[in-house]
DNA sequence: AAAATATACAACCGCGAGGTT
DNA sequence: TAACCTCGCGGTTGTATATTT
């Protein structure tokens, strides 16, 4: 295929920053055509810019459309960007359809400029969204902080203050959650831990932070084997559907009671609640409706998201191991 | 207060996709 | 079917501003 020259460039044609003038050009130009531009290259010579039509595109699409949101992402925007980052890799023009006023460009300067480094602070990967090996070195205290070195860290000072029963069995459903996050893919075997998890809190009625689970949830979303941040939970796209409905395909037999660990058979007293997750894949390749929905069932198990103030140790150390 | 460095973001550039001739 | 043309994407650069030394 052969490729046009660029009028960018034709001698004499104007780069750099827009004057407000030129803004004012473009905008006048566009608007007197009911908003339709028509040929971006021809645009410069119809407008009287001296510029090129693709400076004149960019200049319009990134700054001087009328439904542009400017001003700082939100939280929420963040994390939908993080989610759909994690999904779908560097699709700018694909995050930003999800992201009403926010432009590709806008959100890919918003992700080197802040997010990227805030996930490296954190000790995940950006490109990957998966946890930096240890050894990793980055500025910053929380570098080394790793999710489970924490988790355990937690446990010993829990302990440190007598051997307790329930901070004993805390730190083994602690491991037990992190073997099942850390060993496979198989969603089966990671609900039927995640039960046995819960059998656990349930018998000795201690809580833990639902930062944990969540972290469970995004391997549900994600494929990932191991544990990832809080902020993959926010998912709802097409993307992540498609990803978890590729899991739950392939896992068809994911309730527990027809799993036969021995896992599953601790679970045996949620099957009712796993049985009533909904989580059969859709008909004909059909997308998942909601994943948020897909997964509130789940988390509304009795214990699992209930805090006490008496947890708040556990609490703290958890959500400053997934603070970005 | 000035220079050096870091940060944020607007803008540029090259390329591929896809439509048209 | 090949050549041409335009658009849009994603990576990169340039520059203004903020912060640090």
């Amino acid at each position: 295929m052969g490729r046009s020259p660029c009028c960018c460039h034709d001698a004499g044609v104007k780069k750099g920053p827009w004057t407000e003038e030129e803004d004012r050009a473009l905008v006048e130009h566009i608007q007197r055509r009911g908003g339709h531009v028509g040929s971006w290259r021809g645009l410069p010579k119809a407008s009287g810019l001296n510029r090129c039509g693709k400076s004149c595109r960019l200049r319009w699409t990134n700054y001087l459309r009328p439904d542009i949101k400017r001003g700082n992402f939100t939280d929420d925007e963040e994390r939908l960007i993080i989610s759909l980052h994690a999904a779908i890799g560097n699709k700018w023009s694909t995050i930003a359809t999800h992201l009403d006023g926010r432009t590709d460009n806008e959100i890919k300067n918003y992700w080197n400029t802040h997010i990227r480094k805030k996930l490296l602070r954190a000790g995940v990967d950006p490109v990957t969204h998966q946890q930096l090996p240890p050894d990793h070195h980055v500025d910053g205290p929380s570098a080394a902080l790793l999710p489970e070195s924490l988790l355990w860290a937690a446990a010993a000072a829990t302990l440190g203050g007598g051997l307790d029963t329930g901070a004993l069995m805390q730190a083994q459903l602690l491991q037990q959650l992190l073997h099942a996050i850390g060993s496979n893919n198989d969603t089966a075997n990671l609900i039927a831990n995640l039960a046995a998890a819960n059998a656990m809190l349930n018998s000795t009625r201690s809580t833990l932070p639902n930062l944990l689970l969540q972290g469970q949830m995004n391997m549900l979303s994600t494929g990932a084997n191991y544990l990832q941040p809080s902020y993959l939970c926010n998912i709802s796209s097409f993307a992540e559907q498609n990803v978890v409905q590729q899991h739950l395909i392939s896992n068809t037999t994911a309730c527990p009671e027809t799993s036969s660990s021995s896992a599953a058979e601790q679970a045996d007293q949620f099957g009712d609640t796993f049985a009533s997750c909904d989580v059969a894949p859709a008909a004909d390749g059909a997308p998942v409706e909601e994943f948020a929905g897909l997964l509130e069932p789940m988390m509304d198990l009795p214990g699992l998201c209930s805090m006490e103030s008496s947890d708040s140790f556990w609490k703290d150390i958890l959500e400053d191991s997934y603070r970005l």
